[in-house]
DNA sequence: AGTATATTAGACCGGTCGGTCAAGTCAAGG
DNA sequence: CCTTGACTTGACCGACCGGTCTAATATACT
């Protein structure tokens, strides 16, 4: 039982890895396979299909993110606001790190998968989807609070916390495309300045 | 003379469409040989390679849209604020057209170039964060005349600039995950409300 | 011990990939 | 009329793709 657990965790593990670092579609079963140390049955014992791998690794990251530093960025216990900034922060060291380790820029993982299959597998686009929803509703929270404890003027709470994760998502594809964490470092900040205003404010 | 400069166009033009409506990796060669009606042995006489063919897709792609209504929007006749909106709204309604089209949101071509080749074509890469730094400008441009007229309060107008840009990346890139052009007319007007202080405002 | 089951091993499959190449077609220029 | 060079044709290449399959092996239960 240990040691299948193991083999299906390489995969996955490896799997994320690579798919992160390039992409879905250039990435072979038979590379992770490879530098998973497990041999093409075995893959296939675990996973049906490559389409099936990718969902589990979306699913993987999406738990990883949600346990690590977005349950501490979106900690309860700091005021909503800074939120935002330690976001900006834990994604600006996550690439910056990520960089100086493979020398590219990584980006994020959802943000790409989303863009290379989102036109071409509806499962996968949709399983994306929910990711960012999912991500959407942590800024949700944090900015009705900061609604509530008077930190921010009312506003369209919903809207602008989708706008925010769209700001995020948008920098991180410039620095991407820069190869250059700095931009998540300058740009990142501003994504405070975000505002929907409430549309029938009456 | 007619004749090549038609074949070389069709290829490009039939290339643009399906990177565009798939991605790279997942349009052959042979693909659009097919549908542009031309033969393999043509599209290398024109085109020493894939990646060739990618950065003249670009390059056109890039032309089209500068003369197109990239250059509309951004007309100095227009308020610069107004400038902002009309940009919002030439990507909505092209993105609405595409879609019931085709029956997907295609997003923004070079945004998606971008996320999946640029962690391992640095050529390509290099191209995309051209086209985006002349996009920057634009917006750039907008700005200064914004504070100029006194339009807008002073802030630092270049990372502003950059920093709409990765915003209305991001909402396209959100929209296409859900498949959904009304993203961009719901989120696309907050770019207005981006700022970022210029940093020694003494 | 014996048997069923989960897992691993790796050869193998048809198909497609980007790219090459030799043999031509054709129009323009001398 | 003949040559030149741009363009076209389509067969062909080795490599790799995702996925299958059979046989061997480790593990778990009775």
């Amino acid at each position: 039982m240990s040691i299948n657990a193991d083999t299906k965790d390489r995969i996955l593990a490896t799997a994320r890895e690579l798919f992160h670092g390039r992409s879905y579609a250039d990435v072979g079963i038979k590379e992770i396979c490879t530098l998973a140390n497990v041999q093409k049955g075995s893959f296939y014992h675990f996973f049906p299909s490559k389409q099936d791998l990718a969902m589990a690794v979306i699913d993987d990251m999406s738990d990883d993110w949600a346990q690590g530093f977005v349950a501490e960025a979106f900690d309860e216990a700091l005021p909503p606001i800074e939120r935002l900034d330690y976001m900006v922060d834990a994604i600006y060291y996550w690439q910056k790190a990520a960089k100086s380790a493979e020398g590219r820029m990584p980006g994020c993982l959802f943000g790409n998968l989303a863009l290379e299959v989102s036109t071409r597998d509806e499962v996968l686009r949709a399983r994306l989807n929910a990711v960012f929803d999912k991500a959407s509703a942590s800024f949700h929270k944090a900015l009705e609070q900061a609604v509530e404890l008077g930190e921010m003027p009312p506003l369209d709470t919903a809207a602008t916390a989708t706008a925010m994760l769209a700001y995020l998502e948008g920098v991180i594809l410039l620095a991407k495309t820069r190869n250059d964490p700095e931009v998540v470092r300058i740009l990142g900040p501003a994504i405070k300045s975000i505002r929907i205003e409430l549309r029938h404010p009456n």
